[in-house]
DNA sequence: ATGTCC
């Protein structure tokens, strides 16, 4: 049998792109690793695997933890880590959802052309960074009173169609519609609501970034012709969360894990995982709690198109309609969701592996995507009319060096990864590192005169945190993502302007 | 990721 070691950890290959790091001790389930070896590399590199083998202490944690080929270490749990756990017998947890709550992506469709947008570059990135709130800190797009923000946080973007920032046609082009039923505004705090209410519609800080693109490559037909992309054609892409106001809803909650379940804490290897069993009030509450900051996070994206589709109609004097500004998807890459999966299970009815089970049947299990997108194939029930018959769109953005991908859910998800693939390049290097072996200004005037990327940021650091070198290489990440058939490769983009905090 | 410490 083909081994790996890093540490004390050993990995043992399944099949091609699929390591296993084989159950024991107190350990509730195996984990899995899905990368190829020069990926397996980087993620052998830190605290990724360490953490991905504590996970499968969760109490609940059904069939394996999986990492994704971006995967890196993170608070606890990895980013690029999914874990479904039992919604009865199991638990919920805020480390393995991250800080930025509903922290995603979305893309925007346009009928222009590369063409149509060259030699308005500059006016374009002048126009967004000035539209469109960025860095840290708080202005929004609106400016939000006590009544707004409880009504963000029940209905997500239902408010933002009735508030005329969105039509019903965002609404259908994004995951969960753009709202989460089981928001609980009353169990976010003030304090996390205070934060919120001057960043409704702001990019924020770090890696995010609002980005115009061009599509250079299309892999599969049929598919991009589904989802509206073809070759040469101007998209927009968007990369935020939920800002203070999800940071300090987790926040709230691993503080209130520490004094209301620390018998769980205890029995966990890293406090950083920090559960609520599954049932008790707490569990409950984050739960309502993250809903509602998931449904803060599509308002912010929603917002922030909507002034993006204004600067368009503003630097190309026409309507944003004729020039179809369509949302293609919204996908959230930080979340956890309750979802029913099949799961093979033993002839005492726990979940097993498949190579064990002696039959399969459903399970509601709360599946949590930490820096994993939610990779559905044609069928699920979940996905809207306009994808259903093709599969889900998945959009995965590599640095501002090297443009992104759509993918579309594969038939291997669900068997493979709960129904979830990659959500990034990853990171290299850490952010202190990168500022070492970057320059901001350097950066963006090489991208501006080697590639014709236009860069504009509120921070020269941020810049050089987010060099292109920062980054591992996201064509492998989504050759293993396509290969494994967990998210299939539909288009390829690259960036024109782009705007960061 | 984040008013990078209550």
């Amino acid at each position: 049998m083909e081994t790996r070691e890093f540490g004390d950890i050993e990995l043992r290959r399944v099949r091609e792109h699929v390591w296993e790091i084989p159950q024991e001790g107190e350990m509730n389930a195996p984990a899995r690793v899905l990368a190829s070896e020069a990926l397996l590399d980087h993620i052998g590199d830190d605290k990724t695997l360490e953490q991905l083998r504590n996970a499968t202490h969760l109490p609940g944690i059904t069939k394996h933890a999986i990492c994704m080929p971006d995967g890196h270490q993170g608070y606890g749990f990895p980013v690029g880590g999914v874990g479904a756990t039992d919604t009865t017998d199991g638990c919920i947890s805020p480390g393995a959802v991250g800080y930025d709550i509903n922290c995603g992506v979305r893309m925007m469709t346009t009928n222009l052309t590369y063409e149509d947008l060259q030699g308005h570059e500059e006016e374009l990135v002048d126009a967004l960074f000035e539209a469109v709130p960025s860095g840290l800190g708080g202005g929004g797009v609106v400016k939000g009173d006590a009544e707004t923000i409880e009504d963000i946080l029940a209905r997500g973007m239902q408010w933002a169609v009735d508030a005329g920032y969105a039509t019903d046609d965002d609404l259908a082009h994004c995951e969960d519609e753009g709202f989460r039923d089981d928001a609980r505004p009353e169990f976010v705090s003030q304090k996390a609501k205070d934060r919120g209410r001057n960043q409704i519609g702001s990019l924020g800080s770090g890696n995010h970034f609002l980005e115009v693109q061009r599509v250079t490559d299309v892999y599969r037909e049929d598919v991009a012709e589904s989802f509206g992309l073809e070759a040469d054609q101007i998209v927009v892409l968007i990369h935020c969360g939920s800002r203070g106001l999800g940071h300090q809803t987790c926040t709230d909650y691993l503080r209130r894990i520490e004094k209301e379940h620390k018998d769980l804490l205890d029995d966990l290897p890293d406090k950083e995982l920090a559960a609520a069993p599954a049932g008790s009030e707490l569990a409950e509450e984050y739960y309502g709690a993250m809903c509602a900051a998931i449904n803060f996070a599509w308002v912010n994206r929603q917002l922030i198109m909507h002034r993006t589709r204004e600067v368009f109609a503003d630097v190309f004097d026409r309507d944003w309609r004729d020039m179809e500004m369509r949302l293609l998807y919204d996908v959230a890459h930080n979340i956890a969701k309750k979802e029913v999966h099949e799961v093979g299970v033993d002839p005492e009815g726990r979940p097993v592996r498949d190579g064990d089970a002696v039959e399969r049947e459903e399970r509601e299990l709360y599946v949590h995507r930490k820096g994993a997108t939610r990779a559905f194939p044609a069928g699920r029930p979940e996905l809207p009319p306009a994808y259903a018959d093709v599969g889900q769109p998945v959009i995965i953005p590599g640095s501002m060096g090297a443009g992104s991908y759509v993918l579309r859910g594969g038939d291997q998800s669900l068997d493979l990864t709960f129904g979830s693939t990659a959500h990034g390049a990853g990171r290299l290097m850490s952010r202190t590192k990168a500022k070492q072996e970057y320059w901001g200004e350097t950066v963006q005037d090489e991208l501006r005169e080697q590639e014709k990327i236009y860069v504009k940021a509120q921070s020269g650091a941020t810049v050089a945190e987010e060099a292109p070198g920062v980054y591992k290489d996201v064509d492998e990440v989504v050759r293993v993502s396509d290969e494994l058939g967990i998210g299939d490769k539909v288009a390829r983009t690259f960036p024109v302007c782009n705007i960061k905090g």
